[in-house]
DNA sequence: CTGTATCCTTAAAGATACTG
DNA sequence: CAGTATCTTTAAGGATACAG
């Protein structure tokens, strides 16, 4: 949260949510990380953020335990357990934000892997169920725009990639 | 958005959703939406914030079509669909913040009228069903905090209430 | 009651240069 | 590659006073 205030005089999940993942940028590199990014220069040149900025967040998010950093030479930031169970929330406010902006043509599809394609409220069409972030697959969609980004980790996510598994970049 | 810059060039839904909700303050207001808080003056005693704030935020939220604003004299601010839309993404978020900060004993409960109760995924644990918000009363669960203000809504919201229906204040 | 208008302080973020 | 260290800019937010 900006100018140092927080929400503590709020007796509320949310708000303690917030705390967390409210700050400016760290939804976004929360994304990344289901995307499949795992290092520092790869989220900085998808993000397009200073590095003072993402060098805070990814500590700040290591320190209340959603990333573990590993590899003292090439760091590479995972999502931990706790992480990982964002990904309903995340899911939910992604496909709000969708319909809300470009209604029938999503940015970026779902599928559940061997299975069917997910529904907005994150249901696997076929079989019914909410498949964990490691059973989905993601690809582009027909709202996509090519034309934004062209940086290593953009190309890369035009290809379907299993979420939580390391983006193929070259 | 603080800081001018926004997420303009970043080809994600998130990003999208993120630049309507994503300010400081705007989901615990849209919260306070929720539990039927609907007086400009409620909403900043509840949340003890700026008049300042409060007002360039409800005027953002009523151009994003979230929320409508009734009645010139005593305007009432309430959720639109598209606002109402916005449930299953802050009840995850709720839900994951209230499992990480006090495990075990959530802040508030949830329940399906005259059904059952919410579990963490938002399905009702009697009839397996997402209810609809309006289909949905709070009450305090174990890890409420009565100490922590007692402003109108905050002793009105120790009540079981109904979400989207005006809350009783006296 | 529901705001608007100023003023002021603070800090968040970008730019740039530097380091192991 | 993965940061840290400064420096500067800007604007977000609180406080206060005022208005319809």
């Amino acid at each position: 949260m900006p100018l140092g205030t927080d929400y503590a005089r709020q007796d509320c999940s949310l708000a303690r949510a917030l705390e967390i993942v409210g700050e400016r940028w760290t939804m976004l590199i929360l994304r990344d990380c289901f995307l499949g990014v795992r290092r520092f220069t790869d989220f900085q040149a998808h993000l397009d953020i200073s590095r003072a900025v993402l060098s805070a967040r990814l500590e700040a998010l290591v320190a209340d335990g959603l990333l573990t950093r590993t590899g003292s030479g090439h760091p590479s930031y995972e999502l931990t357990e706790t992480g990982i169970a964002l990904w309903p929330a995340m899911f939910a406010l992604l496909q709000w934000g969708d319909r809300l902006t470009t209604p029938g043509a999503p940015r970026r599809l779902y599928r559940h892997v061997g299975c069917g394609d997910l529904g907005p409220d994150g249901r696997c069409e076929a079989c019914g169920r909410h498949p964990a972030p490691r059973d989905v697959e993601a690809r582009p969609g027909p709202g996509a725009d090519p034309t934004l980004r062209d940086d290593a980790v953009s190309v890369a996510l035009r290809q379907p990639h299993r979420l939580l598994e390391p983006l193929a970049l070259r």
